[in-house]
DNA sequence: CAGAATCCAACCGGATACTG
DNA sequence: CAGTATCCGGTTGGATTCTG
C-alpha cells in the first residue's frame, strides 16, 4: 500500500521480524496499481503510452509513480532511447518476473473462486 | 484497499473484464492485516485475543472489521461459544485455505527476494 | 472476553496544468 | 511522447470510549 515516499519513516527497530518481511511484501503488492502493471509487463516489454492506454483508468502521476516503484525495487527495468520524441521501454527483470509468477497464482485463485465469494457475501449480506 | 463497506459501490458496468476480477481479490488480499490474519489462521484456528496477542501493531477496530470482510467472502468461519465470558474462535474455511496457500507462495517470494529488493533500492537511491 | 461506536489524522490517489 | 508539479477530496485505519 505504500508506494515509495521519500520521507519512508517505518516501525521502530525489529527489522526481520517475519511479520515484517511480510509486511514488506504486501506494501509492495498491494497499492493499487503495481501488480496490474506486472502483470502486463508478464507479456513483454511496453512502452509508457502502452502501458496508459492498456490499463485505462489510472492516471499519468500514478502509472509514473508505480513505475518509479517498481524500478526502484529492481523488479522493473526502465530503458530511454533519446530519439525526438523521447521513447521510454519498461521491463520485467529476471526477479520481477518471479514476483509476477507468483502473482499469477493469486490471478488464477481469483477467477476459480470468484462466483464463490460473490456468492458468500449474498448470503452474508442478506439479513 | 477496500474493506467491505455496506455501501459497495464499485465501477460502471463491466463487471466480468479480466482486470476487474485482478481488482477484486487485489481488493481482498491488498488491505492492511488480511493477508495477516489469513496466515496466522493457517497455522490453525485462533480466538480474537490471540489474533490481537500474534499480530501486535493491529488495532481492536481493524481486527474486527478484517474478520468480518473474511467472513463475509467466505474465507473464515467464526464461531461463538456462548459462554460467560464468551468464547470466539475463527478458522480459514475449506477455500480460505485455498487462498492462504497461493498467500504463502509469496510470503516465500518475500524472504527469498528481501536482500535483492533492499540492495536494489540502496543503488536507487544513492545519488 | 469480544466487540461496537465515534472521532479524526494521515495518506493515497485523481484532476489538472505545465514541460523538454 | 513521457513525464513533473500542485492542489485537493475520499478512504484507511489508529486512538479512545463504552458495552453484554
Amino acid at each position: 500500500m505504500t508506494i515509495a515516499r521519500h520521507t519512508d519513516v517505518r516501525e521502530p527497530a525489529n527489522g526481520d521480524h517475519p511479520r515484517c518481511r511480510l509486511r514488506d511484501i504486501l506494501d509492495r503488492v498491494g497499492d493499487k496499481w503495481s501488480v496490474l502493471v506486472m502483470d502486463l509487463l508478464g507479456g513483454g516489454p511496453k512502452r509508457y503510452s502502452e502501458l496508459q492506454r492498456a490499463i485505462e483508468g489510472i492516471s499519468q502521476r500514478m502509472l509514473t509513480l508505480t513505475l518509479r516503484s517498481l524500478e526502484r525495487d529492481g523488479l522493473v527495468e526502465r530503458t530511454v532511447t533519446p530519439t525526438s520524441p523521447p521513447r521510454v521501454d519498461y521491463a520485467l527483470t529476471p526477479v520481477g518476473r518471479t514476483l509476477s509468477a507468483q502473482v499469477a497464482g493469486l490471478i488464477t485463485w481469483a477467477e476459480q473462486h470468484r462466483e464463490y465469494v460473490a456468492a458468500a457475501r449474498l448470503r452474508y449480506d442478506a439479513p
